[in-house]
DNA sequence: CGCCGTCGTGAAAGCGCTTGCGGTCGAACT
DNA sequence: AGTTCGACCGCAAGCGCTTTCACGACGGCG
């Protein structure tokens, strides 16, 4: 350790909480020698009893606990990890962003699905968080791998691997499970971003429109197929309607992104009567410069998103609305199996849903904006 | 190890990455022992040369690193930390939320002030992820101090810990660095609510209002003095505006909470003419309630948050701004510093300002929403 | 009443690494 | 040329646990 033990508050007031055995207060340092001592039994037996192995005796157990207790004793998860058991699972979190909300609110369903029903009170599994937002992130966290050799288990949200990105991943030697992103290569639980994209495109095309525009979002971390774009081709081709490749831009993912592309939608000869949004935040931005246009949503123009966003029935924005906190948990409940060494389970694709509100008419439409 | 290495995918083929060593395919199984043997020194010198210690010659240094990168070995931390050394530091980070976008930025900033700096091109730092957003979670982490033992330092995320929480907290025995939350007691980063609340309301104040509401959240879980309630009753105090308990609701946090409370503001028989949210979230649901009510923003009704939320430029709302990434940042900085060993770095408390957007006119006014 | 299977417990051998304490060897001294 | 002194390196002792393996003490059996 090269942390100073000192750099904390002066001297510690924790001496009112136990002083049973003989070091007064334990203060969580005392060893598991300390544990034996004091039940009077030895290392062996202490570290069975504290493990519940089925060989000693009720009375010895209770003895053994009460001294742990008594000392305020925690095992050293290094320790105990270097002696072969497996103490508490860690799994590696990696994550490309956080201050969107779809990450965010996934890894809070993640947290649950991998803390669920653990009876005993302890927290299931710890969490090594590894932000891979831009491009230098994600490169040297592919390349210095610096999960390797510290996590059972790693779970991939929200952005795909390349393969050579995944060949390195299998290099930590443990399970991996993606979450709210590509189903390939690990078992994986997502939407289908595909049909998702035709629910949105689908919907605008049955409500009369033809002319429809997209916003998708050109992150340099996030590559990968785009599928919503590719369910926004082939639901306008289904519909008859010809390609035309001024109507699809391609801007930053966010609200001024979204604004920047509807701009640049309006500007075209012959502006979209309609635009599906990669997501809500874009979509968001987009009916913003719509209105900044002095045109009106969705009289002017409907728009689409995707996510359903907590703010997204406060702007009226119809969307198609994807189960994130549940994505998160069933990824959560995947890695649980996978720990516990269980096969690795089937991947998952969860249900999107149309949702209808305010953003959306026919075209040409009017007096629909209260409804 | 619990974990059954077969369980991934079928045989890998990761045959193709390294095999300089005897080892075939380093499969980052090899043991400082294998460097060692491959290098020609010793155990010991092969660690020291590892750690950087200045006492190995250069050339061995070389050898022992080449063999090191050829068998593809990574130390173990655990072992590593168990014999005495820090290996990479591990800090424990405390968040209630992570689907509010607070928390998530201010999280991003965290992970770069923790990794800034680092020349080694190493990630600085090992995050553990603690969410305790919900009662139970906050009392289980608490109670349970499952950080025990595994972390290095904390830091607690937006949120206030009281006086017993502090007590176990002190009793992980490293450092804890607060941000985004009250100053109390730890080291901490923060803005001042009080003087947020202060220009939000004041702004409203100098545009002529005097009934004034305010949307306070009332999280089970986020408790503590609510500084941006008690800013706003010192402003009205301060410009001689008469108390009205009725102007101060409490809701959820959230959009829902905002268009929940505002409604109650709204059906009051005097409804105030401006309102202050206790955040851009709340405020945005807030000002849909306004509108669905049929009332215009800011015509008729004001409405100012705190924040700066990324959607709330869209929503052309008014807002104090607050900088959140940085708050993370600098916190980040607090701890490498804690974990250098250094003194408890002072306190700081970052600068909001006023955001005047579209939300916030004079009482009665009219056609300036395009302002 | 002595033999053997169980149950409960200890002693000791590591897990993979770091490090204090010498030892070796060539270079700089006298 | 005989020493002295660094610079480098190896030996071995742990870090705090888990886990074989073996051993004493039972009780039930023949």
């Amino acid at each position: 350790m090269m942390i100073d033990p000192e750099a904390l508050a002066g001297p510690s007031r924790l001496s009112d909480v136990v002083h049973h055995g003989g070091r007064a207060g334990g203060d969580g340092r005392a060893g598991l020698d300390d544990v034996a001592r004091l039940a009077g039994v030895s290392l062996s037996t202490a570290s069975r009893a504290l493990n519940n192995h089925p060989q000693v005796a009720a009375a010895t157990r209770e003895r053994v606990l009460a001294a742990a207790a008594g000392l305020d004793y925690v095992v050293s998860p290094d320790a105990s990890r270097l002696a072969g058991r497996s103490s508490r699972a860690r799994v590696a979190v990696v994550v490309p962003h956080l201050s969107r909300w779809f990450f965010g609110r996934l890894l809070e369903g993640l947290e649950v699905g991998l803390r669920d029903g653990d009876p005993d009170g302890g927290a299931g599994v710890d969490q090594l968080l590894f932000l891979v937002g831009d491009v230098a992130g994600r490169r040297a966290f592919f390349e210095d791998l610096p999960a390797r050799r510290r996590v059972d288990a790693a779970v991939v949200v929200g952005f795909e691997v390349d393969e050579v990105e995944q060949r390195r991943l299998e290099l930590l030697g443990v399970s991996i499970v993606s979450a709210g992103g590509p189903r390939e290569p690990f078992p994986s639980v997502t939407v289908d971003d595909l049909r998702a994209g035709r629910q949105a495109v689908d919907h605008l095309v049955h409500l009369g429109h033809r002319r429809i525009g997209m916003l998708a979002t050109a992150d340099p971390a996030d590559r990968g197929p785009d599928l919503r774009s590719r369910a926004y081709r082939t639901a306008l081709t289904d519909a008859g309607v010809p390609d035309d490749p001024d109507l699809v831009v391609r801007v930053p993912f966010g609200p001024a992104g979204g604004a920047e592309g509807m701009g640049r939608l309006l500007g075209l000869r012959r502006p979209p009567t309609a635009v599906f949004a990669y997501s809500d935040e874009v979509a968001a931005g987009a009916v913003r410069a719509v209105q900044r246009a002095g045109l009106r949503v969705p009289d002017d123009i409907s728009v689409v998103g995707i996510d359903d966003h907590p703010l997204a029935g406060l702007l009226d924005l119809t969307t198609v609305a994807q189960p994130v906190h549940e994505q998160g948990v069933v990824a959560g409940g995947m890695v649980r199996v996978l720990l516990a060494g269980g096969d690795p389970p089937p991947s998952q694709v969860l249900p999107t849903h149309l949702v209808l509100r305010g953003s959306t008419a026919p075209p040409g439409a009017a007096g629909r904006a209260e409804t």
